[in-house]
DNA sequence: CTTAGTTTGTTCAATCAACGGACAAAGATT
DNA sequence: AATCTTTGTCCGTTGATTGAACAAACTAAG
């Protein structure tokens, strides 16, 4: 019911504080602290010591200022840590990411969703966790938590992926799957859409921090969109928010995936980029290619000045920018990131995007939406995954266990 | 910079809790609340205590159980109102809401902006606030503040109206004017988009009560759009979000009042409606028809079983519809609902909105969206301020200074 | 080198909110 | 009349923040 507030609760919010406000702002001294937030310097003291009986803080340099007494410099301590994957339609990606904003590893595996099935790839997966946790734990780091991000529609709370339409999954419990494949570890597992942790990722060290309310889009056979609104992932009443990829907007247009007709995906995914650029069966078109040669060979001929190329990443531009200019009226956003391919190819498309967005926004001549370029094009959502085990330690520093205090550290 | 918590703000939070759950659940006794919310027995009594010298609460029956002492019913006490007004182009609806959800008065005047212009209207409001507030006064009731609603793009925390254009107003500081005309009244005075207010009125009181997730749609020459997510309205980064009716939906459309083409209000507006069920010259589409005359005219032809009329009818239901389904897949609202006309012709533009619903939304299979016709179809924003003010005493009763305790309430 | 001034961080008593237990009040049941 | 149940208040305890005092550590000026 209500949520009612007793003093423990109390504490747990100002520990927060103290530790979001040194993670936002740099190390610094308790007394610098305590004028920061307006707390009392005794207050800070108290916090601070449980903080660092937590391991999530330590002493670091002592700082002189002009006069007086130096003081200690408090920083945040690097071991405690999340880790984000990411699985795509052929490969996985993750990201262990520490508590200062530093990525202590990353790990990329190929691997051929169709071919392995949903238990064959979720048995891939948990070993990947098993032994990125383990290696941690070695290093004397500590994982408080995972967040796999997956492409499709994702019910967060329950951790299942509803509809995945490019992996082929269905009503999959990944999230159950994975603990039990584990072994009932005793970190949680977060499961999201891919979308929602890119734009967590952007606005947390990519091209957007700082910003409130921002679009991800990203740019791949389909669109998916995360939305974050004052500094929340939108999920809508069942989760399913940011479906953008299917708004109609050409109601002349052609089929789409979904099985519905005039999807903005149609006009904007990448196959509509290979239909104006290229005639089928063109080896440009072949399915089998790679990706990043596919946008190298594309990044050629309109280096080149092929006509066709130009046309065609023109008219995708325009595309993007169609849906964007109504996302944007909606939200009223301060940056709108382009991820996967729309970032690749970000300069080329650049001009027509803005040239929509310019024509085509209401508030325009009040306030600007920046439209910038993915930060971490095809992996965002990994750091993003480990950026929420973050934030759930920022806004509970109690989840973390005591006694991580003077483990030593560094090995 | 970051918000710090402290033992006021701590008895702040419970005094709110105690309050919000009475007016949520209804009254009971001391010991109900305590069980309900999980604080303890004595912590209520200092709460209901704290909460009747502020005259929020009072006490009301005595309430006999099966067995065992009776309790004293806490209720709240209807003494403290909020006032909501709202603007419109050629009327101003005001309304006075107790916190117990009952409507105290309601007042409607017509008034011809063009001809009184921002300043004469903005003294004609003022008058009508100073006489309610005096009028509630004399009531032994207390105005807790004023929520003002108008139509364009408001700067909600500068109390400016950038742009109105259906009033014709462009950076009007509404909120200053007012509060210089009353001279600097003790009672906070905002301002805020009307469908914003609206979708609030419906969530409060409405017919989307506890939907965390909604979306209201003021059907009128355009369309409005105000969005709550997870409880709280969709701002944007500079408070313009929501602007639904400019987005591009027809690429072939044809030339929107605010200089673009293919907005959605020129598929789906009232204008659109005329356009499709009468000839220009025709008497049901001459302006200085009174609208619910129109409305009243088209429902009759409609029931006559007239082709065009009915035609019409069908496809402004699936130029909403269209709308709404990249409104619903983008917000995966609980709760569409229709304001205005859409409200009032609601029934027969229903089968073609749904239509357009269950055919366009990705999730529709996972999860429906509920579409409401309006509890309030033309006065919502102005209940919905009264709303806004209430919320605010409700989020921190502390904001009512105490000594209305036994002011003798009735008159 | 000494002294005054500044800033840091800890200690300690005070304040305040919530809590748990005890208890009186008020009624129903036996 | 005795017992049981529930309500609401009282009171001492717990725990978090606070303000003031103070020692520590350093700079600047004489």
């Amino acid at each position: 019911m209500d949520v009612v507030v007793d003093q423990i609760s109390l504490r747990r919010y100002n520990l927060s504080a103290v530790l979001r406000h040194l993670c936002g702002a740099g190390p610094r001294s308790r007394a610098r602290i305590a004028t920061d937030l307006g707390l009392n310097k005794a207050t800070v003291s108290s916090l601070v010591a449980e903080l660092g009986e937590r391991g999530l803080v330590l002493a670091g340099d002592v700082e002189r200022g002009q006069v007086g007494r130096p003081g200690q410099v408090v920083e945040v301590d690097g071991r405690v840590c999340g880790l984000g994957l990411q699985l795509g339609v052929d490969h996985v990606a993750a990201y262990v990411l520490d508590l200062r904003g530093e990525m202590v590893s990353s790990h990329h595996r190929r691997l051929d969703i169709q071919d392995l099935g949903p238990a064959g790839t979720l048995a891939m997966l948990a070993e990947l966790i098993g032994s990125i946790v383990g290696g941690a734990a070695q290093d004397g780091r500590h994982i408080a938590g995972v967040g796999v991000g997956v492409p499709g529609l994702v019910e967060s709370a329950a951790g299942s992926l509803r509809i995945g339409a490019n992996l082929g999954w269905r009503d999959t419990r990944v999230v159950d799957e994975l603990v039990t494949l584990l072994g009932n570890p005793e970190y949680p597992i977060h499961l999201d859409n891919d979308a929602n942790l890119a734009a967590i990722a952007e606005r947390a060290t990519g091209c957007a921090v700082g910003a409130g309310n921002l679009i991800y889009l990203t740019g791949d056979v389909g669109i998916g969109g995360g939305v974050i609104v004052d500094g929340r992932v939108l999920r809508g009443a069942d989760g399913f928010a940011g479906e953008v990829g299917h708004m109609t907007l050409a109601g002349d247009g052609r089929l789409c995936g979904c099985g519905r007709k005039g999807c903005w995906e149609t006009v904007a995914g990448m196959p509509a980029l290979l239909r104006e650029i290229a005639d089928p069966g063109s080896p440009i078109a072949d399915p089998a290619m790679e990706l990043q040669e596919r946008l190298a060979e594309i990044r050629r001929r309109a280096e080149l000045g092929d006509a066709r190329t130009l046309r065609g990443l023109d008219a995708i531009g325009t595309g993007i920018g169609l849906g964007a200019s109504v996302l944007v009226n909606i939200f009223n956003p301060q940056v709108l990131v382009l991820g996967g391919f729309f970032s690749v190819l970000g300069d080329l498309l650049m001009p027509a995007i803005q040239g929509q967005l310019s024509g085509q926004v209401v508030s325009e001549s009040l306030s600007q939406c920046r439209v910038e370029r993915s930060a971490f094009p095809f992996t965002a959502a990994a750091r993003g995954g480990a950026h929420v085990v973050l934030e759930s330690v920022l806004a509970d520093p109690t989840r973390v266990p005591p006694g991580l205090a003077r483990a030593g550290g560094s090995r």
